[in-house]
DNA sequence: TTGTATGCGTTATCAA
DNA sequence: TTGATAACGCATACAA
C-alpha cells in the first residue's frame, strides 16, 4: 500500500513551504511562474493528492453532492441514465456523488439532516418533485444549495433553481408528426389528473389539436400500467382514433398491443427500443448537466440562469406489428 | 444555517469531558451507565454527529464504499436495482456509496488512484468482470479491499471475495419448468461462447436436457440483441424446438415476437414484465447485501464466508400471445 | 472512570 | 512573493 503523500512531502521535495504548495493548487496566479512548475514538478513526482477531508475540515466545503436513489418503479426507469450523467458532469465539475436512500419525503428529510451532520455535502440533487413537496421548503428554510430535476408544479413560489425537460412540447410535436402523416383523429393516454408531469404532457396534445381545430379525445389511466393502457387504447380507437400519443412508454406497449394503429410513447425507454416503438427521448445526460452546473453556479456565487427547460426529442421506429 | 454541534458543545452540555463524549459513542461499555445517559441525552438534544472528515482524519477510515455506475447498456439494464439495494445495505452497515464513472478498465484504474487519494474510500464494489479483468489484480496488489458482483470466470485464483447468481442452476430451473409442460425439444439461444456468464448459462440448459437424454440444439447470438433472438428463434423452430431458454431479456424478446412457441428470459427486466414474458429474476438486493456484508466484514477483521453464489428465481407470466 | 495533551493534513491570516 | 502559525473536530495515549 502506498504510502500517504502529504502537503508537507511535497514542499519538502520542491523545496518551499507547505503553504506555498497549497497557494500553487488553490492560488496559482499569486505564485512566482518558476516557483510553480517546479511545485508542479513534485506534486506530479510524488503523486499528491489533497485530502477531501483535511480540506474540508479547513474550508467546510466537501465537494459532495448528495442524490437519492430510488427503488426502481414499474419499468419507466429513467433515473439512472440521469445519475450517470449527473456523476460525469459532477467529476467534470470537481464533485462526487453521494448515494442516499429514503422511502419517504419525510425520512428523507431526517437523511438530510444526518448527511449534513456526518458528509455536509455541498448541495443536493432532488428529483421527483411533487405536489406540496416539504423537501424543498426544508432546505430552502436552511438556505442549503438543492436543484430538482422537475418542476415545483402548482407551487406559487417555483423560486428554486430547477431543470426539467418540456413535456408539452414533446407530445406536442407527436401530434404534429401524426398529423402530417394524415391522421385527424388523435387520441391521449395519460396519467389522471392532479400529477404536473402528466398534466403538462396532455396539454402538448390537446392544445395541438385545437390549434389545428381538431377534436382531442383522451383517456386517463390509473397506475399507467400497460394493461391499463390496452384497455384506454381500445375504448379510443373504438371511438374512431386513428392513432394514440400516450403519456408513458408503459402504457404505449399497453396500447400497441391492443391495436393497430400508430402509438407513440413517453421516456424512450428499453422497452420501446425493443419492440419497436416511437417515443419522445428526453435528454438526461444534458439534464444532469445543467443540475450540476445550476448547483456549481449557487455554491460559487457564479451567475447562472435560475430554470432549464430542455427539449425532448422523437425517436421514430418502424413499427414492427403486421 | 444551523450552526456547527461539536464533540465540545456536547461535552459542555452534559457537564462531562470530550474525551467522555467519544468514549461513550464508541466503547460505551467503559463509562458508567449514568453518565452514558446523560452524554446520549446532550447528543440527542443538541442534534450532534460526528463529522466525517474528522474522523477520517484522525482513523484513516472514510466509511465510504466506492462504486462505478456505468452507462446504461442496450437496455438489459439490471445495474440501478443492484445500486439501490447496495446504497441501503451500505446506510444500515454505517457506509455511504460514493460514485465514479469510468469509460475503460484502464481509466477506471486511474479513478481508483485519484479516489483513493483524494476521498480513501474503504472498499470497492466492481462490477462487470470478465476475463483479464486488471482492475482486481490492481487493487489485490495495493491489498485494498473490494469485492465482485460476478465471478473472475476463468481466473485460476478466484482468491478475492465475490457474490454472484448462479445462472447455470436458474437455466436448469426454467428447462426443467418446460420439460414439466411435456416440452422435449428445448432449444437455447445464447451469447457467442467466452463469456463466463453466458456460458454458465448455457451449461444449465444442456446440463439439464442432457440429464433427461435429450438432444440439445441451441443458437448463438453476437450481440444478444433482439433482432439476432429473433432470427436464432426462427432457425432453432423450425429445427424442431417447442420452446425456448434464453440468454437475456433482450434475446427472449425477439424469441417471443418471431414465435409462438414458449420463451424464458433472462433478468426479468421491465421488458420481461410489460409484455409478460417469463423471465429468471436475479436476487438483485440480496446480492447487494451481500457485497456489503463481504467487504464489512474485510474491513473489520470479522469471519465471513469469501464467495456467496446466490439462487435466481422463475417468474412465470402469463403469455399474452395468441 | 474521567480529564489533558497531542496530531491527523489542510488552508486562512498575517507577518516577513 | 513566500513563510510561520493557528485552527478545523475528532480519537488516542497517558495521566489523574
Amino acid at each position: 500500500m502506498a504510502e500517504k503523500v502529504t502537503i508537507a512531502d511535497v514542499a519538502r521535495d520542491a523545496g518551499v513551504s507547505r503553504q506555498t504548495v497549497s497557494n500553487v493548487l488553490n492560488s496559482p496566479e499569486i505564485v512566482k511562474e518558476e516557483t510553480r512548475q517546479r511545485v508542479l514538478a513534485s506534486v506530479e513526482a510524488l503523486g499528491y493528492r489533497v485530502s477531501a477531508a483535511a480540506r474540508q475540515m479547513r474550508t467546510g466545503r466537501s465537494r459532495l453532492l448528495a442524490v437519492r436513489i430510488e427503488p426502481t418503479q414499474d419499468g419507466v426507469n429513467v433515473f439512472d441514465r440521469f445519475l450517470h450523467g449527473l456523476t460525469e458532469s459532477a467529476a467534470r465539475a470537481g464533485y462526487r456523488v453521494l448515494l442516499y436512500t429514503a422511502t419517504d419525503d419525510r425520512s428523507e428529510i431526517a437523511t438530510y439532516d444526518e448527511l449534513l451532520g456526518e458528509f455536509e455535502p455541498d448541495g443536493f440533487v432532488l428529483t421527483s418533485t411533487h405536489h406540496g413537496d416539504v423537501r424543498t421548503s426544508w432546505l430552502a428554510e436552511r438556505g442549503l444549495p438543492f436543484v430538482t430535476f422537475g418542476r415545483p408544479w402548482g407551487a406559487p413560489d417555483g423560486g428554486h433553481p430547477w431543470v426539467d425537460v418540456d413535456g408539452a412540447a414533446g407530445t406536442a410535436a407527436a401530434t404534429r408528426h401524426l398529423l402530417d402523416a394524415g391522421h385527424r383523429r388523435i387520441g391521449f393516454i395519460g396519467w389522471q389528473p392532479g400529477s404536473g408531469v402528466g398534466d403538462d404532457r396532455r396539454d402538448g396534445w390537446s392544445r395541438t389539436l385545437a390549434a389545428s381545430g381538431l377534436p382531442a379525445d383522451g383517456a386517463d389511466t390509473e397506475n399507467g400500467t400497460a394493461a391499463e393502457g390496452e384497455s384506454a387504447a381500445h375504448e379510443l380507437v373504438s371511438a374512431g382514433a386513428t392513432a394514440l400519443v400516450c403519456v408513458s412508454d408503459s402504457v404505449a406497449l399497453g396500447a400497441m398491443q391492443a391495436t393497430a394503429v400508430p402509438v407513440i410513447g413517453f421516456d424512450d425507454t428499453p422497452v420501446a427500443a425493443a419492440v419497436g416503438l416511437t417515443s419522445l427521448s428526453q435528454p438526461l445526460a444534458e439534464a444532469a448537466a445543467s443540475c450540476v452546473d445550476l448547483l456549481a453556479a449557487a455554491l460559487s456565487g457564479r451567475e447562472a440562469p435560475k430554470h432549464v427547460l430542455l427539449q425532448p426529442s422523437l425517436t421514430v421506429r418502424k413499427d414492427p406489428r403486421p
